[in-house]
DNA sequence: AATGTTTCTGTGTGCGCACACACTTGGCCA
DNA sequence: TGGCCAAGTGTGTGCGCACACAGAAACATT
């Protein structure tokens, strides 16, 4: 640290030619001739170049443009903070003084023409970068393949799609994530009993993450508990709004030695104080920090929650782009985000946490 | 963002004065004539200028020292992390071109002396901002004193103490920390039992953020299961090297209905292993991701490991007094971290999690 | 009236980098 | 021999800000 750091400059003068050579070196600019490069890149490697990132951004003036692919959220209150997310990330780059405006593009989260329409007309308005929400896993690869072609990198959130040639996926461990409601939903029980996972208003088929979620739970009550008998069962119901929902409820209600209920979506408060009416001693496990999850979680209806945390998500995914495109900090293939665990007593300190932060921070 | 953002010049332009006038209007650096600051205030309003960070730190051309006091890790995983978290945060300064050095120094934990003294020391080093965990809250005033005198902001971090100045406290709500051990300690129980607080190596008097635990802890099971007749016992336990140390704990695992211990410092691995083997049905809950409680997690001998996150706690220090010197951003007075709640499916998640975040963030 | 003093104001420079531009070579052809 | 091009190289400018310094204006002192 102390002496001080060096700049492209200093460079220029150990290697003997000019600023503007060691910068063609840099930046793979071409014309410049092997031996100078040669000479550059001795004193790059031996001096440990780092840029300075401050300055770059300063210098660079240009306007990236970002463009998001999420679901409308006018009824989600998940999808609204991942949008929430990606303004938050949008204005606190501002703050920093780098031009970096996220459009977002909304698609029906049930239609998956909505979805293709919308990356379409995403993909012409031509972004630097791109950010994803994939809920429709099939049929959305000739849109990354686009993507790859026009050499825009592209992040997922929330939902991992493999060899997409994404610069990066930014989530949860699905798997884990329900082994962890599992080993919560059967702490302490000594009895043989039975668990139920819901999975309400979704078409299980398209969605990969909530399979994953089962076996994760299946996984872990098999293995861990195979000596004491317990049992799962896994059931999907429809739109709450549907006539058969509330008998299909009540249905699962009615199983033997019935011990905790797993709802795999941020649904959970639709069902949760029909649950506990039912049996008080049934636990329930859903996920997100949602406000109708966190009243439920207050009046006990929810057992505990699982974050996602998706405002934190979406925003890691508008910086990681800016770190690519205006810093070329190569981001890990996949940023997976602890999994949460909140109850009654520290889901405050969760809520004040959020928001709190902000300034330089890394 | 598009109505390219606005600059001293433009402010310049607009007021009719000149860019040095709008610079010492915004630094307060006097020398302007009342009219003409008048009318730069009032386009600076209008126009909501924002100084652009970014080249703020390009013109400051200065070296910034922190000093950090802190607990001499050399024994200790806890007060280890937290020594990596700043030099995380100083690191990461660096990255952006911040000047930015952080010198620790370092005390004897047991030591009220070893941390005055270190306290002068560090206070000679003529630091520009100074982060601390002030083990010892009485004694430590003067130093406070002294600090606010000569202008240098410090944090605190860890343990919080009141109306001695500080720019920002960073960490947790303990006693909510404790009602948090106390929630999942009796989660499900149904007949009633007691409870067991250890304090280990630990002089109780001078630590009031252990007491904090301990009245959250017995705030809980007091309100929510005065129904159910459950039972507090709070001990403190010497040095495990002394020779009184085995048998007090034995004394501990006599307790009729015992069912949990809860660990109030990281010092839980020490114990957990003996008693499980009392008791396997003993709940055993303590504090931190260091090591060897790692291990007691996966081994079954601890249930539940609260994180305080030594590493981030620092790290944010770090940056927040970046943010305060450099960027002139006022910091909440208040950082509350949320408290993680870490299972033997879970951890592996918050450990991968840690490091992975570089690049530009807020 | 000339000088000194204080108060206020404008201009200039540099931070480290990106990028545009101008320039120097040497080789090639007419 | 002059002209021309390509390849390689160096210089200059601006990003937005902080700060030093020079300068102008208003006022006080001899």
């Amino acid at each position: 640290m102390n002496p001080k750091n060096i700049r492209i400059k200093d460079i220029a003068t150990k290697a003997g030619v000019s600023e503007g050579t060691v910068d063609r070196v840099i930046h793979n600019r071409g014309k410049v001739s092997d031996e100078a490069a040669k000479k550059v890149q001795l004193v790059l490697d031996k001096l440990k170049y780092k840029p300075n990132l401050i300055a770059r951004t300063l210098g660079k003036n240009k306007n990236y443009k970002i463009a998001a692919l999420l679901p409308d959220h006018s009824n989600d209150d998940y999808w609204k903070q991942s949008y929430d997310g990606i303004k938050l990330g949008e204005i606190q780059l501002a703050q920093f003084g780098i031009n970096f405006s996220v459009d977002p593009f909304f698609f029906d989260m049930h239609s998956k023409e909505s979805y293709l329409e919308a990356s379409l007309k995403l993909f012409h308005s031509k972004p630097d970068g791109v950010l994803v929400a994939p809920l429709f896993s099939f049929g959305s690869k000739p849109f990354f393949k686009k993507l790859k072609e026009a050499r825009i990198p592209f992040i997922l959130i929330n939902t991992q799609l493999q060899e997409v040639g994404a610069l990066s996926f930014i989530g949860q461990d699905l798997f884990k994530s329900g082994s962890l409601a599992a080993e919560l939903i059967s702490y302490g029980l000594t009895k043989p009993s039975t668990f139920a996972i819901l999975h309400i208003d979704e078409d299980l088929g398209n969605s990969v993450h909530l399979q994953e979620k089962e076996h994760g739970f299946e996984n872990f009550i098999s293995q861990q508990h195979k000596q004491q008998g317990h049992l799962v069962k896994s059931f999907v119901l429809g739109s709450p709004e549907s006539e058969t929902f509330i008998p299909q409820l009540r249905e699962v209600l009615t199983l033997q030695n019935l011990a905790g209920i797993f709802i795999s979506t941020s649904k959970g408060h639709i069902v949760a104080q029909l649950i506990k009416q039912s049996s008080a001693h049934i636990r329930v496990i859903g996920y997100d920090l949602i406000r109708e999850n966190l009243t439920c979680l207050q009046n006990g209806t929810i057992d505990f929650l699982i974050n996602q945390n998706p405002m934190r998500q979406a925003k890691l995914g508008v910086q990681t782009l800016a770190n690519q495109l205006i810093f070329k900090k190569v981001p890990p293939p996949l940023h997976l985000f602890p999994l949460e665990i909140i109850t009654p007593q520290n889901v405050s300190t969760y809520l004040s946490h959020e928001g709190n932060q902000s300034g330089i921070s890394i």
